[in-house]
DNA sequence: TGCCAGTTTGACCATATGGACAAACACGGG
DNA sequence: CCCGTGTTTGTCCATATGGTCAAACTGGCA
């Protein structure tokens, strides 16, 4: 029996045992994956485009993802991760204030280094996640509960201002994500980019100083 | 001559003549346009899927409309002034709090109820607004950097805090649309939506309160 | 009634693309 | 050296889809 059987059987266990060139095949074809994906959605690319951008053959490329939609949907897994480790980052323990600022942070640095991500997940999202809702629904579920649940500890505790937590967890995802979903539109009016280190600190500073003013008390 | 030609020849005068049934018959196929353009893209989104949900015949539609593209300028032309439509009503004479809170309420209603037009507005950002680049940087950089002065000068007058006002454009178009984009992810987490008019008043009052104190002076 | 611009339709075609497949290749262990 | 597992490639095909075209139809008007 050769691989393809055994990969398309069980897509999910992929990284499990595989040689080194294996991996790195996989990894870039991931990583041209993602980049036209986020770019022209699943309908927009071609399996050529992403072979020709990975450097291998459409055949080559169907040997390891046994068709569009698996790869899209590896993709998609991958991508989750990228998007939920800020939010996994965020404490209880550490001061309120200083949690946001750090959040708020963190997910501009995914912005900045990861707007593919960004930009494909919010892709999904518009299609109305029809490959992502399992997840929403259930991991992205319980760590929201779980950080709201933080955030409303600290309101009870007189430390952050009335807000419902979901909501400014929803700015929050909002204001930063914008700026690699609308970075064109950013650069249109501004001139400037994420990548302009001076404008990312403008950007961090004028998101926390916003959000931890409108948090204050009093 | 037949109509197609000139139709085809100028596309933006569009709607210049025309009887009133053949007016009908374009918004019809616009709407289901949007419709579908909004949730699976341009390539997603086949001219028959189209045709069939605006009762025409994909023959007819092209009649209308020389090509798939022309058809998917044609929404995004009328897209952007739903889009603007609010930015346009944001008022130097008001009192900026409640300028702003308007301005938040106006956003929000949009999101409410043309939740497509602001899905497809963001698609096309994604992709890099390939076709709307021009109006980006012509009408939009406009309107912005007039809204955006009045915003300076009442931070100058000490009305408001000093904050960036591009950047505080950018925070209330991204808090506000986020509820349309992401409206699965919204409902996936809150079990709620815009049309729940409960949720919208309390998203409303949520945004409002902690942009107004993020921006109040002291 | 008969003409004609404007409208509608169905038949048809060219192309792009996902993906099946079998043949060829690489290469480590026996 | 040779065999077999795993890998790579070129060829081929079925289908979907954007778009053309000529024929048919409609409704107002002379």
């Amino acid at each position: 029996m050769t691989k393809p059987q055994k990969m398309a059987a069980k897509a999910t266990e992929k990284a499990a045992k595989a040689t080194a060139p294996v991996q790195n095949k996989r990894a870039a074809v991931l990583s041209a994956a993602l980049g036209l994906f986020s770019r022209f959605g699943l309908h927009g690319t071609s399996v050529d485009q992403v072979a020709a951008r990975a450097g291998v053959s459409k055949s080559n490329l169907l040997y390891y993802f046994a068709n569009k939609e698996e790869l899209y949907v590896c993709v998609l897994r991958e991508l989750l991760e990228v998007w939920l480790a800020p939010l996994r980052e965020f404490s209880a323990e550490q001061d309120p204030q200083q949690a946001i600022a750090d959040y708020i942070r963190r997910k501009l640095v995914v912005s900045r280094d990861s707007p593919d991500a960004s930009r494909l997940f919010c892709l999904e999202m518009i299609q109305g996640a029809p490959l992502l809702k399992g997840e929403l629904a259930g991991e992205l579920r319980g760590i929201v509960e779980h950080k709201s649940a933080v955030i409303q500890g600290w309101i009870d505790a007189g430390r952050l201002a009335k807000v419902d937590p979901e909501h400014l967890i929803f700015m929050i995802w909002a204001t930063t994500q914008h700026y690699a979903d609308f970075a064109v539109q950013v650069q249109a009016l501004t001139g400037k980019t994420l990548a302009d280190s001076a404008f990312f600190e403008q950007t961090v500073a004028n998101v926390q100083a916003v959000v931890l003013k409108g948090l204050g008390v009093r």
